[in-house]
DNA sequence: CTAGGGTTAG
């Protein structure tokens, strides 16, 4: 006995998982696995600190779990988010014939909520029927949760009955119905159940209702409603930011910001959020800086996330490895979303040694790593590794996805590969069952036109089941440009037209090709036609970030202060280059018309 | 061993 208290002991003041260790040998030379009030706390210590594969070894060792330690189970799977594993515990539990108790539902159900299948929710109501936990306050409310979350759209009308047959109902039931109703795209009714309750609805219930116009798509009436509160935590100032922020109107999420009464982590988040949607990426990256500066707010995982995709946009890769810095030494390299981040900032400000330096480094990789790191590569002419990659990441038994064929099939056309490129877009429909985007059969054009084989990419846009895009067609008219077919480029500058008549870059390729074929009598007709129409061409720019700012510049730029300066160097280096005879390329059909590149 | 509100990556 004092042995086992000890232990418990232990357990409850030293969470180090080098400490648990020790513990846990001690408990184990003991003989003490068995121990029906030591093994909760044991198991629930692993889960605390992080390793599961632990507390479910220990579970496995004893042999008549009680019903705590189920529960206990059940919370370190569901709060870990492995669902998956706490409704396969539960059903086992149900075998053995281990009774639940009042306890036992709430992670249960919570799991059943989060996987959608109507066939375990009710299961799982049955049983909490059968026990007799029917009227707990707790279940009654998650019940209502797992109904809304039902798959196609929630079971609305079995929520409300779990709602009405509660013989209490407080004001967590209320928000728990409100917004069943919210989610069932049902604001009118939910708004209906908060007017009847609004008198005794507190922070939380109202926010709910605010944030339910937001996913409404309704500002108008979740901002008439905040102003409505009888008192406002940083929460609800949060939720309309984040509204304004995701919505049309970015001045009002900014005048907003500025009037807010306190800020925290969140509301930046907000702020960067805002900027990023609106793919104002230096103003972000500018926020970013006076957050820093102007607050000591600290940035969390998201806040980097979003500067890193900033950074990405721009290519502000001094900012990126900043925060590469700053996110080693403030433990976020644990966290994926970072890492990606991270991943996909050195690939996209073109430094894809650091980028596969990273990824060779996390152990814990998810689809989204590995579309990364095959994009990047794929985007900086590594097509053969990007290939290798996505054998190694089918081999290691990761799916691969939509994102990751788009990918695939870019790198394909790329260098070549026309069978090879089939061969993987039909092993994602017939093996992966993925449905086509539009997209892939873009990227399926691409590959044939890159090739040279303009008559089977036209007849397969012409079969494709759905129609062709802008995107497609230029991808066409591009290969009609390097190939110097006339008349292809003509059909399809016709289709473009009637897509996207205002746009200029359809006309300057094709003043482009007439120009290249020495048409000139219809490259001047095209020029004519974009003057006569009013179409002008926004010239291209590039970024480029020198300590730590990032410029814009044009081709024939002449607006930086040290545009003297600049021309110099360029024309030293361009005498360098030519002096270098190494290129011996078809410069004359593969130049960018605008600098865009 | 128990219930309700916030941001993030390709």
């Amino acid at each position: 006995m004092v042995a086992v208290e000890r232990l418990v002991f232990l357990l409850d003041y030293c969470r180090s998982p080098r400490y648990l260790r020790q513990v846990l040998a001690q408990a184990v030379a003991s003989g003490l696995r068995r121990d029906g009030h030591l093994s909760p706390k044991v198991v629930a210590a692993f889960f605390e600190s992080g390793h599961p594969e632990d507390a479910r070894r220990w579970f496995d060792g004893v042999v008549f779990p009680n019903t705590v330690l189920w529960n206990v189970m059940f919370k370190g799977y569901t709060l870990g988010g492995a669902h998956g594993n706490t409704l396969a515990l539960f059903a086992r539990m149900r075998g053995r014939g281990v009774s639940p108790n009042r306890y036992t539902f709430t992670f249960v159900l919570k799991s059943c909520a989060k996987i959608p299948a109507t066939r375990t929710g009710t299961a799982v109501h049955g049983v909490v029927v059968k026990a007799g936990f029917e009227e707990n306050w707790f279940v009654g409310t998650l019940l209502i949760d797992v109904y809304s979350a039902v798959s196609e759209g929630g079971d609305i009308g079995s929520a409300r009955k779990v709602f009405d047959g509660m013989p209490f109902r407080n004001v967590v039931a209320w928000t728990a119905m409100v917004s069943a109703y919210v989610s069932a795209c049902d604001v009118v009714s939910g708004r209906r159940l908060f007017d009847s309750v609004s008198h005794q609805a507190d922070l939380v219930l109202w926010n709910t209702m605010v944030s339910g116009y937001i996913e409404a798509g309704n500002m108008d009436a979740a901002r008439e409603l905040f102003d409505k509160m009888p008192e406002r935590d940083i929460m609800a100032w949060n939720t309309i930011l984040h509204g304004y922020a995701n919505g049309v109107d970015f001045e009002a999420c900014l005048r907003f910001f500025n009037e807010m009464p306190q800020r925290n982590i969140f509301s930046w988040n907000g702020l960067f959020g805002g900027y990023v949607r609106h793919e104002l990426f230096t103003e972000a990256l500018c926020a970013f800086n006076s957050m820093l500066k102007a607050s000591d707010i600290k940035p969390n995982d998201a806040t980097l996330v979003m500067v890193l995709s900033a950074c990405s946009k721009v290519g502000a890769i001094y900012l990126g490895r900043w925060i590469h810095i700053y996110a080693a030494n403030n433990g976020f390299m644990e966290n994926l979303y970072v890492v990606n981040g991270l991943i996909d900032m050195y690939a996209k400000c073109g430094s894809i040694r650091n980028a596969i330096e990273l990824f060779n480094m996390t152990k814990t990789k998810d689809i989204i790593t590995w579309n990364i790191i095959i994009g990047g590569l794929a985007m900086h002419g590594q097509g053969s590794e990007a290939l290798n990659l996505f054998e190694e990441m089918k081999v290691k038994g990761v799916a691969p996805d939509g994102v990751t064929f788009v990918r695939i099939l870019f790198a394909c056309s790329h260098m070549g590969l026309v069978q090879r490129g089939f061969a993987y877009f039909r092993s994602m429909i017939n093996y992966y069952s993925i449905t086509p985007w539009i997209e892939h059969y873009g990227c399926v054009v691409d590959l044939l036109s890159r090739a040279g084989m303009l008559d089977e990419a036209l007849n397969f846009i012409k079969k494709m089941p759905i129609e062709a895009d802008c995107v497609i067609w230029s991808t066409l008219l591009g290969a009609c440009r390097i190939y110097g077919d006339i008349h292809l480029a003509e059909f399809a500058v016709k289709q473009l037209v009637r897509l996207q008549p205002e746009d200029a870059a359809n006309y300057v390729t094709l003043s482009n090709i007439y120009g290249a074929t020495g048409s000139w009598k219809h490259f001047a007709r095209a020029k004519q036609l974009m003057k006569e129409w009013n179409v002008e061409k926004s010239p291209g720019c590039s970024l480029i970030e020198i300590n730590y700012v990032v410029t814009e510049f044009r081709s024939s730029d002449v607006r930086h202060p040290q545009t003297m300066e600049i021309y110099k160097v360029l024309d030293e280096l361009t005498a360098l280059t030519r002096s270098v005879s190494h290129y011996t390329g078809i410069e004359g059909l593969c130049s960018t018309e605008d600098g865009n590149s």
